[in-house]
DNA sequence: ATAATTTTGATTGACGTACCTCAATTTGGT
DNA sequence: ACCAAATTGAGGTACGTCAATCAAAATTAT
């Protein structure tokens, strides 16, 4: 009923079931011609090895770690949540999924947690901190894989990264906010921090398609709301106060601010924002929110799940460790 | 080092491992009380079912089938490519997959194809037939689960549709347009067949949102490119000709003759395609297209085969078999 | 030809679960 | 207290691979 097993191939091969294994498993000890007679086996019977017996033999449990900043942000449970509808099937397979919260912005906490890490591959969440780059190398060192997570450390000893291509997603960003301004007006654009690394290239994405497709459109300094609802509807009232607002691109957490905001500014301003949260779905369907670009949480992790599987296995370009889809979303397709 | 086995449960549970297997694979022949001995047991020792051993023991191989049309249009070819990049991987997990093309549109083909079936899941991409519907319950009644994929046939006994939601997905195009248009001219739609229930659907979703939000758009009356590029450039032409088109929503194939079209009018229309293939990337490259709808095809074939196998194991409500996502692509994020 | 070395064969015991049989024990009814 | 029925225990085999051992055979060097 199932497909060829290791018993088949020796068969074919003439050869015992230890030298297949020797072949197939690569401990040496076999003579070229012997490996050229079991490799063609394999090839002839399409033997595929049987993953759920070799795990079991070899009883292989993979632990894998999740760093991210705590923080009641809309994003941060999204992950959460994503990670933990993951888990129990995930523990079918035998792997073993921690996660670790740190304050957010600490980076001392950060690299007393990585740190403590005992397993055979960690997603990190990060700030750009050189602690946490030698901490990266640490960890590699120690025959622990790193991936980053929605934020890029990218000349770090990091292996991956799973997210958007932040850069990507701010023209893209700049590219709606143009034709749904008909090409003119005074855009707001508030980042959370703008040390941090994806913020900051959401924001370069975003004015350089501005600049070079909709020169008309009017460019506000950039602001930073510490991923705050209440400071970031100081600001955009703010903003809106000194001058007219004809859009507003939001970069970092606070939506809710944003949309109490938007509610007593006339007319209208378009509003683009991150992250598809019960805020941004609610904004949409309100029509406060003209459109939202979503990293999907789920996508993600399940990403970076299988990217750490890789990694610990030893396979290399298996998976494609690329960023992952960056999703849109208007009031039509949520 | 490994978790719980179902050794320790039995141990806690202070009965015999059969007792426990009894229990968990519930064949019956326990007793109330110890049944509850047991799951308390499970629960203590946070024993997990190893599904590699699992899998293992009962010799499980699953044969999940894929019937689609053949033909060479862009996003055929995606959905066979994104198949067959995962099944080496799927085969290490003993799932077998086996693809059946028939004739597009060929109903009698499909009915065909169907009848030879034999396997433990299909995923279907079917026109919309009575004689198709027979068979579905002819398969359901043969042990055989059956999903849709890409159209559904949503009155027939099939037990998921992986697939977008299409008519938000023509909502989804009809408010973008409407935008893009800022609010008037003239519009032409192209299905590939005004009796496929996808392509309906998308319209019925693109007509809906511009009579409620954006009135002044004219909507001329929906024409069949038959999934053809020489036929949808031959229309296009045609359209254009006879009065100015502000806007082209294309539903179905034959981007490649839109595109050819579209570089001979002037203005550009704003077009609006479905599938994000080599023909529609470059399309949005060179500005000839400005937004394009897409379902992933890898997303939807792992989740046709991913649902097959939680049906075929008898999972209930494990994973969601609901539309999969609705992607959004302009030229900034291909 | 002999010794040293490399290559191959034969065999065995895990891994954790599923599934089966047969005997032993407990339970319930009267 | 007795019988029938229901429940539980004990034990085994199988799944396909990994990992190891020890002996046998083939090859190479001296």
């Amino acid at each position: 009923m199932g497909g060829p097993t290791v018993h088949d191939v020796a068969e074919l091969a003439q050869v015992s079931l230890a030298t297949v294994d020797r072949v197939l498993n690569n401990r040496g000890s076999v003579s070229a011609k012997t490996v050229a007679k079991v490799k063609a086996a394999v090839a002839q019977t399409g033997y595929v090895r049987n993953l759920a017996a070799a795990n079991l033999s070899r009883r292989r449990v993979y632990r894998f770690c999740f760093v991210i900043p705590s923080g009641e942000t809309g994003f941060i449970a999204l992950l959460l949540n994503a990670i933990e509808a993951q888990r129990k099937a995930l523990m079918e397979e035998q792997i073993l999924i921690q996660i670790i919260q740190t304050r957010a912005f600490d980076v001392a906490g950060q690299v007393a947690a990585l740190r403590k890490l005992d397993c055979d591959a960690v997603a990190v969440m990060a700030s750009e901190a050189p602690e946490i780059q030698e901490e990266f190398s640490r960890l590699r060192s120690a025959g622990i894989h790193v991936v980053t997570l929605v934020s890029d450390l990218p000349h770090s000893a990091r292996e991956g990264y799973i997210g958007i291509d932040n850069v990507a997603a701010g023209r893209t960003a700049g590219d709606f906010m143009g034709r749904f301004l008909h090409g003119s007006g005074t855009v707001l654009m508030i980042a959370g921090a703008l040390s941090a690394r994806d913020h900051s290239e959401r924001l370069m994405g975003f004015r350089l398609v501005l600049q070079e497709r909709y020169g008309n459109v009017t460019l506000l300094p950039a602001v930073e709301g510490s991923d705050d609802a209440a400071t970031v509807e100081k600001l955009v009232l703010e903003a809106a106060a000194a001058q007219p607002v004809a859009g507003i691109y939001a970069i970092g957490a606070g939506n809710r601010g944003l949309a109490r905001a938007i509610k007593t500014i006339s007319p209208k301003p378009v509003a683009i924002v991150h992250e598809l949260t019960p805020t941004s779905r609610s904004g949409l369907r309100e029509g406060l929110f003209d459109l939202v670009l979503d990293q999907d949480t789920a996508t993600a992790t399940a990403k970076a799940i299988k990217t750490m599987r890789d990694l610990t296995e030893g396979r290399e370009r298996t998976t494609d460790i690329g960023p992952i889809r960056l999703n849109l979303y208007s009031r039509e397709n949520i």
